[in-house]
DNA sequence: ACCTGAACACCGTTCAAGT
DNA sequence: ACCTGAACACCGTTCAAGT
């Protein structure tokens, strides 16, 4: 009976119980994700993990701010068209490198230093391209509020896929209001089905963030 | 003791079912929602719903479709631009009217007549200005997808103003990662703090639907 | 056909009490 | 200082039973 030091578990700490969260977070997504089921795979009590966090809405603060950190900035001697560009795609995969982010990033205002940070970088960026004091925040918003849309759809078009929702199926969620629906009141959705239910992402995303950086253009002049 | 037919209480049915939650929405807000709420203010047991109703998530879609059904919509011998402006006017006030309506959107897709039947208009008008049938679906996307991000942040700001969380109480929040924060980290971000807390939001909204504007003629050429 | 009673398996949060 | 037991006030949903 020598050596039982394994009763004595890693101590809990904000930063594990983030670092489980997240882990929970892709097995089981934002809905399911509960303090209890933390605190289960932690191997602990729920009531613990109030002792190192105030409550769910800043666990999951916190948790947003652990996922914002890793994101990667392009280098600031590339013209600001192609920056913008590499903002975009890579804020993109930064969201789409765990499950619910965009919930996630849309329920919690940008709090904690990691967040934060990625807002100065991108202000002091958009100031230094020739955005008045006013405009920075506006077109800051603009562009995230861009991505997250994006990618929000983007995921759960894919997960419909996913589920094979196809056209027929489609065609019967009409009727959850409507005993039966004549087609010929929506021509152009049913001839646009095919576009709608599968995109080239990659491509999609670029054509938005070329008609937001021409607008921008137009504006800097 | 004459006529008591007042117990007797209105038969409970869908729609009524659907108005009182509208109701209840705008009181104590999306959060709060729940069942059982709602069948208290209809003065019945909460499994009554039940009858009436799959479950909350369908509720909360017909709830959504409910909410669009008064959009009003531009004329559409217009000039495009300002059939785009009239109609992002249209959707912001849409999602003005009640409380949370953003996180509604967001959380169940489009089915239902009246949401569809919006898509069905937004993708018309811009088939007819001469999108191409694969960036219909894309342009409509973008739109839709500026207009619940602004009117998702304005909310919140809105709240936080109400609150009256000034500059001071946001550098607070800095601290909940690290003890304390140089506030040579965040330049242009406490520069330009002012103009984050309070917009003209009528102003902002119409900037960032002239921007989208801009890049979609672009396109269009 | 429509509503309810009762139960089920969960939530988030608090707080006195234990170590 | 850190964790737990026990309790509180809620959730959404199901289903046999009542009318």
């Amino acid at each position: 009976m020598a050596r039982k030091t394994r009763k004595t578990n890693t101590p809990l700490d904000q930063s594990r119980i983030i670092q489980t969260a997240l882990q929970l977070l892709d097995e089981i997504g934002l809905k399911e994700l509960s303090m209890n089921k933390i605190a289960n795979k932690l191997q602990v009590k729920t009531a613990s993990l109030y002792y190192h966090v105030q409550d769910k809405d800043q666990l999951m603060g916190l948790l947003t701010d652990r996922i914002s950190s890793s994101m990667e900035w392009p280098e600031s001697s590339l013209p600001w068209r192609e920056q913008l560009g590499l903002w975009g795609e890579a804020f993109r995969k930064i969201l789409l490198s765990h499950r619910d982010t965009v919930d996630l990033f849309n329920s919690s205002i940008a709090s904690g230093y990691d967040r934060l940070k990625q807002v100065e970088k991108l202000y002091a960026l958009l100031s230094s391209i020739g955005f008045s004091d006013q405009q920075v925040p506006w077109v800051a918003s603009i562009l995230k509020n861009y991505v997250l849309g994006f990618v929000g759809e983007e995921v759960r078009l894919q997960l419909n896929a996913e589920q094979a929702i196809s056209n027929a199926e489609l065609s019967e969620r009409y009727n959850q209001y409507y005993s039966q629906l004549p087609s010929e009141e929506f021509p152009t959705v049913i001839r646009l089905a095919s576009y709608t239910t599968n995109s080239d992402w990659v491509k999609e995303f670029k054509f938005g963030l070329d008609v937001l950086t021409e607008g921008l253009a137009v504006k800097l002049r």
